[in-house]
DNA sequence: TCTAAACCTTGTAGCTGCTTCAATGTCAAG
DNA sequence: CTTGACATTGAAGCAGCTACAAGGTTTAGA
């Protein structure tokens, strides 16, 4: 009847005993009883918990996110609708974010060509740093 | 002789007042003086100083690389070297934060297809979600 | 029996990059 | 003289943890 203790569920599922305690803090997983000495004694159903919490998160949505989605079943009429509803949400947004680390990194790898193709001149300091000494971009250009 | 006000810049830059205040408390940007009543009355070197700092936040660096980058050509023996180090390394960040993105979306999208494909059986809430409602899921398909 | 280690507890503060709020002061126009 | 648009400060809030500090408990070993 013994339940699992903070660091046996934290060696388990590979989540630190802070964010266990955390995530009680914030309602995402139930406060669990306690043993006579304070310490907390987790229920399978816990375990359970925390490895859908783990699973949702791997698919990018926000721990608000997860605290909407597994309450779904419970608070909604459509479950399902809903579900992919949100699911083709995240999926555009994960889109977005690409799309713009994407655009960020082809600035960055222009920058790096200009760089090397102007060699009397350091685009990188040019453009990202105010004051480009020109002798120091030559020696080091030399250098590598 | 009378600087801009931090009205202005932020006009001018597009950059909140309050953001520009909580660059100055980080020390992004040196504070300006001020006139009698108490105002920032910034002079154009700090125009300048916060383009600079939206052009480096453009290519994806946090504002404490910011710091650095702009301080770059006075600390630093050999500023381009050293920047086209942090800049290689900005690249190979946004490489693994775009690949970790994708994966996740691959993931997702997998979710969806397999939801399609199997219609007595929500697989968006058998894996998101625990309880799944057969009946509710027959009919949300038939919905859609 | 004593001690040291490995647990557990709580509360608090830190991180990033802001945003928002409250309470107040200043200044120009109507 | 009032109204509105500006400015000031300090503090708190967001996400998702992480890392303390200062203590209590339990267990193993000498």
């Amino acid at each position: 009847m013994c339940g699992f203790r903070i660091g046996e569920l934290s060696k388990i599922t590979g989540i630190p005993t802070a964010t266990i305690r955390y995530y009680e803090r914030i309602g995402l997983l139930p406060s669990p009883p306690r043993t006579p000495n304070g310490y907390r004694s987790y229920p399978a159903t816990s375990l359970q918990r925390l490895k859908e919490i783990l699973r949702i998160k791997e698919f990018g949505f926000s721990l608000n996110e997860v605290v909407e989605l597994l309450a779904l079943p419970e608070r909604h009429g459509h479950p399902c609708r809903e579900m992919l509803g949100r699911v083709s949400n995240k999926l555009k947004e994960l889109d977005r974010r690409i799309h713009e680390l994407q655009a960020t990194k082809e600035k960055l790898a222009d920058l790096i060509r200009f760089c090397d193709a102007s060699a009397h001149k350091c685009q990188l300091l040019e453009t990202l740093s105010p004051l480009c000494i020109a002798a120091e971009v030559a020696a080091t250009n030399q250098n590598e």
